[in-house]
DNA sequence: ATATCCCAGCGT
DNA sequence: CGCTGGGATATT
């Protein structure tokens, strides 16, 4: 058949195309359509959406492939040709199909309905008093100007709770140009009401978009339209915020930096935003600021190979105060052995009590900090020992305060009479901690006291997080007990003693950021209770049976320099990042023999690539290697140069469904 | 997303 | 031998 005039687009289906497959197709067309449009183009059997990349006109072409016809154009230049670019570097650096990639950059097309406008009491704040710290770093981040996109500058912001850190990002904004946009991106946790508020003094509320899976779909399309046509110039987000459609970046931000929830590791594409923002302020040519108080051991080490600026600010001071009282709070290990030894059986020891009845007498509050939800960590058979399991997931299932065995994992709840799987014995003893039995202790200790407790059970339904944070700060709770989720962003003066119940269990796992995990934990659990404006003193108590260990010294005494350099070391002699790189494969399957028959398969035809440069590991069950009935292997390919040889990428390129390529994992087990 | 292909499992 | 259901597969 003869074509006649018609012009060749190619475009990027929002599909999921084979990796080993061209990602893109080639569509006819009677006019020329610009790279970026969302248009609709058949696919096989179906309409898909999809995102010219390109076009040219038509010519003979090789072999007889009928091309089909373009079904509509949604959109012109729907994307900016740098977000292509990040899509495609993201595609190639992750092993995500492209279309999915960009399906993250193309928002639900809706309109916004009757947007209901928080009510914010807009009082613009002009002026912020500055230290001498805080001038200092906001003039070294100044001073640099990118030079080339080889040359952007890169800065670590490195900074304790509390001294100040948001002041330097505020100032470093009111610095750029007109026309240029701020992204700050920040993890979940800390995108609260108070965080944009104070952005909002400074700004106005009406110039900043906020950007989180929480918003809904059509307040997001008007957010993104507007940071699209320049009018939005600050963006706060979580990590999806990198794929916002900005004109030019001046700025970008990455505060809490060292916060695991940037990577993406459960659905693709597994992308990293840290990355992600890295490769786009290359793109806009603008600076990057990371921000922490804990900086990650990979971000540190980039001030050492010179590819960050270290910018960093001592704790805010309070001119004329006595030292103790803005050096942070005071630090304790209590050496549970000893406890036991003297007989004291409760998991509170004598210290941590006396240290609640202090702060319940004079009106403080207490924050206590356990990792492990329900009655005990798991229970075991009176008889025979054997550990309660659920039967889909083989977890340990967790007894309930209301009477029954859950399992965390799924869905899985056991009656309330559960029999043991060997034995049939209908006794168990549970073993270890969790919030529900702290929460007991406290309300036996101190029975005037108002308790809360703060775990993924009781914050189930939307806004209990915010009601608990409520009625902390109005003081409706004394003692509040939780998991993890409350170590960051609360910033309350009457909040003096923080409790880590059990701190051998952060370090309990068995995956290689173990210890920068529980540093960082502690740290920033501690920097809760370091408030410079309070009356007290805050105190960290920290419950250990091994206190001897370096990781809890370095942390009591805040000492990162100290710490990072135990960690670096440790991670060298193994080349784990950051110097090596890993990839993750993981094979899932509900048949537990095809998935060691795959994973045992892709090991044979990896194992001859082992060698100076390239470690693979046999396959390895996953730590949690059940999941919903899901059996799950892993092989874990360490690439001490980074460099991924092209047949290995081939290798990976072309696995089949079942696999999940997870690169630059935040956990190898 | 979905029509189609392939194969295991089963009934006749 | 044919029917059926489930799962993998390809997609311009």
């Amino acid at each position: 058949m003869k074509k006649s005039a018609k012009i060749i687009v190619d475009v990027v289906p929002i599909a999921r195309i084979p990796l080993s497959r061209n990602q893109s197709f080639s569509y006819l067309s009677d006019v020329e359509i610009p790279a970026g449009s969302l248009v609709e183009v058949p696919l096989f059997h179906r309409k898909v959406q999809g995102i010219v990349t390109g076009y040219r006109p038509d010519f003979a072409r090789l072999g007889n492939i009928e091309l089909k016809n373009i079904l509509g154009v949604i959109e012109e230049n729907f994307l900016e040709a740098k977000q292509i670019k990040l899509a495609q570097f993201i595609s190639e650096y992750y092993f995500s199909p492209l279309g999915i990639v960009m399906k993250s950059f193309v928002p639900k097309r809706v309109k916004a309905r009757n947007a209901k406008r928080e009510t914010y009491n807009a009082k613009l704040e002009k002026n912020i008093i500055l230290t001498k710290e805080q001038v200092l770093a906001i003039e070294k981040i100044a001073q640099e100007v990118p030079r080339s996109t080889f040359h952007v500058p890169r800065f670590l912001l490195f900074g304790p709770a509390g001294s100040g850190k948001t002041e330097v990002y505020i100032e470093s904004i009111k610095k750029l140009k007109k026309n240029e946009q701020t992204l700050i991106l920040v993890p979940e946790l800390t995108l609260t009401p108070q965080a944009i508020e104070r952005y909002s003094a400074q700004f106005g509320r009406e110039n900043i978009a906020v950007l989180t899976s929480k918003v809904s779909k059509g307040e997001f399309f008007t957010q993104w339209q507007k940071i699209k046509s320049g009018e939005i110039k600050i963006v706060i987000g979580t990590r999806m915020a990198v794929f916002a459609p900005f004109k030019k970046l001046g700025l970008i931000v990455v505060d809490e930096e060292q916060d695991m929830s940037f990577k993406q590791w459960d659905m693709n594409p597994r992308y990293d935003a840290r990355t992600v923002a890295e490769k786009l302020s290359e793109l806009h040519k603008c600076k990057i600021i990371f921000g922490s108080a804990t900086p990650s051991i990979e971000s540190f080490q980039k001030t050492l190979d010179q590819e960050f600026a270290l910018v960093e600010i001592p704790h805010l001071q309070i001119p004329g105060a006595p030292k103790k009282d803005y050096d942070g709070p005071e630090v304790l290990l209590v050496d549970l052995k000893k406890e036991k030894w003297e007989k004291n059986h409760s998991p509170i020891s004598r210290k941590l009590r006396s240290e609640i009845a202090y702060a319940l007498k004079n009106g403080l509050q207490t924050i206590l900090f356990i990792n492990r939800q329900g009655m005990s960590s798991f229970s075991i058979c009176a008889g025979c020992k054997t550990v309660l399991r659920c039967p889909k997931c083989e977890r340990a299932l967790i007894y309930d305060n209301s009477g029954v065995y859950k399992c965390v994992s799924c869905t899985f709840q056991s009656s309330i009479t559960p029999t043991c799987s060997k034995c049939k014995s209908l006794v168990f003893q549970n073993i270890g901690l969790g919030t529900q039995k702290i929460e007991r202790e406290m309300a036996s200790m101190f029975a005037s006291a108002k308790i809360g407790r703060m775990d993924s059970q009781t914050m189930k339904e939307a806004g209990a997080q915010e009601k608990t944070y409520h009625d902390f700060a109005e003081g409706k709770i004394d003692i509040l007990i939780g998991t993890q989720m409350l170590t960051k962003g609360w910033d309350l003066p009457n909040m003096a003693l923080i409790g880590i119940i059990d701190a051998d269990n952060m370090v309990s796992i068995p995956d290689f950021s173990v210890n920068y995990r529980a540093y960082s934990n502690i740290v920033q659990v501690s920097g809760r209770s370091n408030r410079p404006h309070a009356k007290f003193r805050g105190v960290v108590i920290i419950q250990t049976f091994n206190p001897n260990l370096e990781l809890f010294r370095f942390a009591a005494e805040r000492d990162f320099e100290k710490f990072f350099a135990r960690e670096i070391k440790a991670r060298k002699d193994l080349s784990l990042p950051p110097f090596g790189k890993l990839i993750k494969l993981v094979f899932q399957d509900y048949d537990a023999k095809k998935v060691s028959v795959a994973t045992r398969t892709l090991y044979a035809t990896l194992e001859k690539f082992i060698g100076e440069q390239i470690g693979i590991s046999e396959p390895q069950k996953s730590f949690i290697a059940n999941v919903r009935g899901r059996h799950r292997e892993q092989i874990i390919i360490k690439l001490k140069n980074k460099e991924l040889p092209s047949e290995i990428k081939t290798i990976i390129e072309s696995l089949p469904t079942g696999w999940l390529i997870d690169v630059d994992p935040i956990s190898i087990i």
